[in-house]
DNA sequence: CGTAGTCCTGTACGACTGTACAGGACGGCC
DNA sequence: GGCCGTCCTGTACAGTCGTACAGGACTACG
């Protein structure tokens, strides 16, 4: 039905971009609704359990998450445009990605926020090398909060345009090959 | 008395650290009172309201930013070097200002998130400088979202080991003079 | 027409948040 | 000893969270 689905896709663009703004969990399935003009209990029905709203969102990034983690993981000037294109891509919801999942306290065992903590961490560990130095590990996570941030505050700029400005940052910022 | 000042102090320290980790809101009073060993109401009566804890934690950081914002606006490389610096010296607390206060939606009129919203906003304004295009603009949020992830991931590194690495990054990004 | 299924609302629940208030334990001072 | 202020606990409250459940409105199908 063209209407069921039409306010799932409604709900999961609030939904998109209450995340991005103010974090996953300090969203409320109540904040959804009313920006859809729905009761929360409506937003409950489509998405259950709120996991599900965090899932479907990230499901086209997972796909590309593997491809990226799948290709040579020696060569990092390749793995640093992938992960920039991957970033610029998903800008939408890398805030869901990089911080309030990966970040998450508890990580229960199966969870997604689990896979995608060691996502990230994996993404670290090639940029910074094996056994990394001290300024290696700086500048890895470094690498990785400017491109959080490059794209999340940039929303309004066309994709195209802040993935070339990020991609030459990013490279500035590599560390230097151990 | 210094087993009150020593109780406080411990408070403190237990709220820095579960700020820098779980962030302001995700943190309740239970959370720190656990941490050290007392009910929350002990929690409540040392620090009223929340909001205090995080003011005494800021409050250091506060006078550093003023001098951050007096000093000459027109030199960039300059900012670079005493925006790196700052960052390093309250890491602890780096979080609390560029995300968790800055980011709040609402930002009542007068509260201590809606002046640190302002402060996040003119160090971005002097980075990308005036009417800065696409590109300055992304490199300008890259540049601090690199500063925020690359102090508060290496905690356990020896802070000056940080801010040199950090600055080495930071100029490497900062978007070429407008 | 009747019946089944989908979409959504209203109500209710337990868990949790920050806060308010009363009272107890303890030490210093008169 | 009697008194007071500080430090802390226990209880209680209103608010919000995500979720569960019953039932109504509506369409599609027999």
């Amino acid at each position: 039905m063209t209407t069921a689905d039409d306010t799932r896709s409604r709900i999961l663009a609030a939904a998109r971009e209450l995340f991005a703004e103010r974090g996953y969990a300090a969203t409320s399935l109540s904040d959804i609704a009313a920006a859809v003009g729905l009761t929360k209990t409506a937003v409950a029905y489509h998405f259950h359990p709120k996991d599900r709203l965090a899932s479907e969102l990230l499901a086209p990034a997972g796909e590309d998450m593997i491809t990226l983690l799948g290709a040579d993981a020696g060569d990092r000037e390749e793995l640093v445009t992938a992960l920039v294109s991957f970033a610029a891509r998903h800008r939408a919801v890398i805030r869901l990605l990089l911080e309030d999942l990966a970040g998450s306290d508890d990580a229960p065992p199966g969870s997604p926020g689990e896979a995608i903590r060691t996502f990230r961490n994996e993404i670290f560990n090639r940029l910074a090398g094996p056994d990394p130095d001290g300024p290696a590990r700086v500048r890895s996570w470094a690498l990785l909060g400017a491109l959080q941030w490059g794209v999340a505050q940039t929303m309004n700029l066309p994709e195209e345009e802040v993935e070339t400005a990020l991609l030459e940052a990013a490279r500035a910022i590599l560390p230097p090959a151990g």
